[in-house]
DNA sequence: AATTGAAATGTTATATTATAACATTTACAC
DNA sequence: GTGTAAATGTTATAATATAACATTTCAATT
């Protein structure tokens, strides 16, 4: 359960992130073909930079970064549409209580994902698998709620930053 | 386990909502006293407001009513004040996911509450006592991850808003 | 009752996040 | 190559939230 991959949520151990990225794009670039969706240059230099690390960016960080990579000057709506696409292609989340992206690193399924945050160092881990979407499942069956999607964003302290004290 | 009571979450069944707002005001006095934190007028007007239905509201609706209802215009630091001292002392909760804010059902904890939010009519239900928080405490543990607190909202549609289809 | 220090509120300005509306360019199917 | 839809550019603005400092209110102590 700790093979080297983005997919298992790593983010809190040493590891060679490179290979999360080239993963994470590779990933992109298949689902994207699969979807007929265009993986544009922009929106791939986008998922790049969120990519940089386990650290989730806010949609201002990222137009800043942009726009000291080129010359010219882009907009927010640009940013925000790119990042529009990534959500619904599955290749980001947002994460509400940070108003910031990060990148998606679950293997089945974009959705019904639980996520980790470090109060402290920022990284984010994606976890998968859980058991929480079933309890849901059935507490909103027993609330005669019709569930469509959840999120769960837990904040803590990573086990880096907890030694740290 | 359908007592009438705003701390059973019966915000989508037919309820007598007066109690609702009775029984919130008046826990917010008894812990406030306890906690010997003041609940100014305008405090209580706040809180009396978000309590006017089980939608949350944002930090400028409630701006906008409360400008309304006197003379004096009041400033968004104002409001953000009041929120924050009523998130505080537990009497309300900032949903992420809606930049909006509602008042605490919970009997027990203020903490690790799990929202149930109808997306088309907006009302909320907050359900305490579910399995969850145990879920992902022992996920943190596994992952040797320190938590602290967690988010949980849920979006779907109410028993009303799911037959309205 | 006057003093006083802390808490609460007022006030002004500004930061941060996100979207609307319309023009232009680009990529792809035909 | 032409037409069309998607993508991007551009400008303006909406929506949410906070910073900084002045003033007022409250309650404890003298
Ligand atoms: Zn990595
Ligand atoms: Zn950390
Ligand atoms: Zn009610
Ligand atoms: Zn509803």
């Amino acid at each position: 359960m700790s093979k080297h991959s983005p997919l298992n949520s790593i983010a809190f151990q040493n590891h060679d992130h490179s290979i999360c990225i080239d993963q994470a794009l590779a990933l992109a670039e298949q689902r994207c073909h699969q979807l007929h969706a265009r993986l544009t240059p922009q929106r791939k230099r986008v998922l790049e930079l969120i990519w940089q690390s386990h650290k989730p960016l806010g949609a201002y960080d990222l137009l800043e970064m942009l726009n000291q990579a080129s010359q010219k000057r882009i907009a927010p709506a640009t940013i925000y549409r790119a990042l529009d696409f990534l959500q619904a292609t599955g290749l980001v989340h947002r994460l509400a209580s940070l108003n910031a992206f990060t990148g998606c690193c679950a293997h089945d399924s974009h959705a019904d994902c639980c996520f980790f945050i470090c109060e402290q160092c920022r990284r984010v881990i994606e976890m998968e698998g859980n058991e929480v979407a079933s309890i849901i499942d059935k507490s909103a069956r027993q609330a005669n709620f019709s569930y469509q999607q959840l999120s769960l964003e837990v904040v803590g302290l990573c086990p880096d930053c907890r030694t740290d004290q």
